[in-house]
DNA sequence: CATGAATGAGGCTTCATTCAT
DNA sequence: TATGAATGAAGCCTCATTCAT
């Protein structure tokens, strides 16, 4: 176990912030396709193969810039759920999926670039999936917590339950990427979640 | 000069349509920077080296199909304006701005992959700024007709303003060609007019 | 269908025929992975990429070859065989055995590309594969001819049999082609068709 | 000059053994040109920046390695080589003769590679020719020492006789790396120095 | 007018090597 | 002495473009 950074391991890291940093411009300005390592290279300083130290290869770079994003995705989908009631449930479903949505709309740019990636890149695509299997993971098991409440019937198998939930913000998601109706947010919001705990916490 | 076109000249401008029309399609699905001249040569059924006799590379061959797609917004920017009176002059903006807005939306597709071309290359940048030019000696002449009918002071000058008004336009076609906003189209032409007129014709 | 090939054709032809000369002895000269693309243009006097106007990739160029020098091969698998006793029968294998691994011993610079090229590419594996598989599937037809004339018992499955039996006469022309043993040509053609001949036609 | 070992000494003379060791391992598995640096460091289980500080470049390290195979080769070459009578002469050229192609044969897996390097690299190629010109000088010596007894005739040039001496034993042994024809090693030693011996100490 | 053979610039990626710590 | 961050040459491949037929 290291207890302390080098000044080598901080110099590595900084480059590391350096080029995502970089790439993160680079792939905003131009989109997935159109960047590349090049541009990137020349942006942040570095010699061309110094990408390469860092990251396998451009997708794996991209990877790493659309799980920072996602990082703050996942803070809002890992807020705690354990209403007592259904009113409580409904309640917080609403500010998870505003939460959501919300983020989506502040880095829209990103996201679009996001999608433009997964749409042109087989890896990308997996690792969006392990994304959503991260997301449908946390819902399961607050389904599952809601059950053992008896908020919820046991009727419900969580997984699929889980599944079908979070595609259905999916879908809003990257609707409101594409088209930017963010004055219907609000309404979004009240549907999914009304949708959702009428399904469930009724 | 030909007076009649020999069965030859036909032919050729029947294979000219067909790969105008092949690229569009292909344009269309691909966006610019993928589709290649074989993808569109092999649609429309023809060798590739055939796309290079009737244009001289891919940029002038897209500049063609968005100089078809520019044609509908001259047709509105080219309506008669000449307006008596600063009521009649607003609601004839009024409907150029809506009609030049309408139609963005409408080519919504097209309008994307024509943004992503001019990113893509100095060539269509020219080429749209042409077209850019052309809209704005429009205006401009519009001014200058309104300055001599003395509805609009001779303090402006009529580039200057008419180049402000049409990026203000401009902008806002983009934006609605990325955002689906197309809700908002009366809001926005309302507030541009108001805007141009409060302005101009007070 | 094409009757007749144009000048064009031809010239194409001949094209794809240098290449496949050139590459053949770089190949040759210095193995599989040695050997550059690059190279390969240099010495046939084209431009580096008319290559990939030929081969999809460095992959197919080199299959290209190996069918031709397995073409030879297919030959010798495909000469009649048609025995009436066991006798004959055992004649005709010693001369297929023969002839499979004299020609292995006559191609035997180009087999050990081969070898390194099977080892280096999947692509170029799944080929030998089907290579395999064609030997295999004549062999197959040749046992159940043998099996309708009643020389062969039903016992046998054709196609494991002929899997088998291929395989065996595989590992030892990879012997010969790596080893230069080919003083023991005779004895192992009489061995492999004395263990082949008993087994089926005793 | 340096009387004693300091325990640094001894540490880095450890480090460049355990160096020279897993690229011998390396090397032979994976050859000359698929063998990285990174590999090697790897198994040896340091920084790939310390294969540096021993040996200035990949080819260096591999120089080492080599010299140390043919150490033992030299051990037969410099064996005291002082016939009185052409009878003596002949037994010990083929008392020779052989022990350099066993020499070859026992290490034949490293002898490929050692070849592969010298068609990869020029550097490799020259020290090749300089372990040659060793070779060819100790023979050189032989002869000369041979013609003042006067066992052979001052009409041989000594030097360009040892080098054709010496490539006449060097073809036979890479033909015998190249193809496990061990079995005549015997013959290929009795022709060998049948001929040699039969010119100069008939 | 129509074709497609030929070309090479430019993008991605690997890996030997340098150099500052 | 030991390390590994940084670099760029060189290989593969794609595709717009030229040009001879």
């Amino acid at each position: 176990m290291k207890e302390h950074l080098t000044n080598r391991d901080k110099q590595a890291l900084k480059t590391k912030r350096k080029l995502i940093t970089s790439a993160r411009q680079i792939f905003l300005q131009n989109g997935f396709d159109k960047t590349t390592i090049t541009q990137i290279a020349k942006h942040a300083q570095m010699g061309y193969g110094t990408a390469y130290v860092y990251f396998k290869n451009k997708h794996k770079l991209f990877i790493a810039i659309m799980e920072e994003i996602m990082q703050q995705f996942f803070q809002v989908a890992e807020q705690e759920f354990r209403p007592t009631t259904a009113e409580e449930a409904k309640s917080q479903i609403k500010d998870q999926v505003r939460g959501y949505l919300t983020l989506a709309i502040e880095n829209k740019s990103m996201m679009k670039v996001v999608k433009e990636a997964i749409g042109s890149s087989e890896t990308i695509q997996l690792e969006w999936n392990n994304i959503q299997d991260k997301f449908i993971k946390g819902i399961t098991s607050d389904i599952q917590h809601s059950q053992n409440k008896q908020l919820v019937s046991h009727d419900f198998d969580p997984y699929i339950t889980a599944k079908s939930w979070y595609h259905m913000n999916e879908i809003f998601m990257w609707q409101l990427v594409d088209t930017n109706e963010s004055d219907s947010l609000e309404q979004i919001v009240e549907q999914l979640s009304l949708f959702y705990s009428s399904a469930l916490y009724s």
